[in-house]
DNA sequence: AAGAATACCAACCGCACAGTC
DNA sequence: TGACTGTGCGGTTGGTATTCT
């Protein structure tokens, strides 16, 4: 047996909202607020709506300062900044712009801000393996020259050719990492990318959670790119199963499985990222 | 000019979580 | 402790607008 259905759906108006509703619900919230019961208040304002979709209305549209549309380049690197360190978690990323909803970022995100940093990512990687093509070149001319001993397999110390753009169908297969520790990394890695770092200090069961968490979320992470853009682009073994991502330790910060995956975005890592207090926010550090 | 393709975005759906009983 | 319920979230859908051929 099912859950029982939040309305009913037969006498429940779908689509699009009329100008009368709109003020209808306004009006209503304006005066008395929610009254803590989304599923009552269209039945007590006389609305033929579900209650999810009054709250959904209220929160994306009629809510006062809302800024729908136009984007800005600030606002576009903290998205993608965010997006790279917690993924699609469109409410928290929603929460660092203010007037803005997590649905209007999420569509932003999928109709043009993918496109655009997928655009970047491959010109970006043309010129990276242009550049490595050429060091590759020079150092087999080198070590013709000057054989290294015991040097068996050189491929491995080739520069890490990035991994391009997470593909969102396979983002979603990945488990989410708790809301805390995943604020908490985004301070790690972005706020704090300049100087030395002292967040972990003392956090040991944190820091062995998100290890184990970023871990078990990176293999899938890296499953996804196999399977969607084949094997070609993996480096050391990952493709397999077994990457170096395996002996990651906290010890040394670029051997974080993100960073790797992340850095393929240099351009929004290097834009200044307002240093948004995450721990400031109510909503996210209640208690957890 | 018209049909097809693509982009955009509001809204829906279902799931997970947290609170209550 | 487990069932129930409201809420919030994120993925997806479908309608409309715009661009392309």
């Amino acid at each position: 047996m099912g859950r029982a259905p939040c309305c009913d759906k037969a006498n429940v108006k779908k689509g699009p909202w009329s100008p009368e509703e709109d003020a209808t619900l306004k009006a209503y919230i304006e005066a008395n607020g929610t009254g803590g019961n989304w599923i009552a208040l269209p039945k007590k304002i006389g609305l033929k709506r579900c209650g999810k979709s009054c709250r959904l209305r209220w929160l994306n549209y009629l809510r006062p300062n809302i800024t729908h549309g136009g984007f800005s380049e600030e606002e576009d690197n903290i998205i993608c900044s965010l997006y790279i360190n917690i993924g699609s978690r469109w409410s928290i990323i929603a929460a660092q712009l203010p007037g803005r909803t997590d649905n209007d970022i999420k569509n932003y995100w999928n109709t043009k801000l993918k496109k655009k940093l997928l655009g970047k990512q491959r010109k970006d990687q043309q010129a990276r393996r242009a550049t490595c093509l050429n060091f590759k070149h020079e150092m087999k001319r080198e070590s013709e020259n000057y054989p290294v001993p015991g040097m068996v397999n050189q491929e491995s110390h080739w520069p890490l050719l990035q991994p391009p753009v997470m593909p969102l169908q396979a983002r979603t297969k990945i488990p989410k990492i708790p809301l805390r520790i995943c604020l908490r990394y985004y301070q790690f890695t972005v706020n704090d990318a300049d100087g030395p770092n002292d967040m972990f200090q003392g956090l040991d069961g944190l820091q062995a959670e998100l290890s184990e968490l970023i871990y078990s979320n990176n293999q899938q992470v890296l499953d996804g790119f196999e399977g969607f853009y084949g094997t070609d682009n993996m480096v050391d073994g990952s493709s397999t199963g077994t990457s170096s991502v395996e002996s990651s330790s906290w010890g040394d910060i670029n051997s974080l499985p993100y960073p790797q995956t992340v850095s393929g975005f240099e351009a929004c890592q290097q834009q200044s990222i307002p240093q948004v207090s995450i721990y400031d926010e109510p909503n996210y550090f209640g208690p957890q």
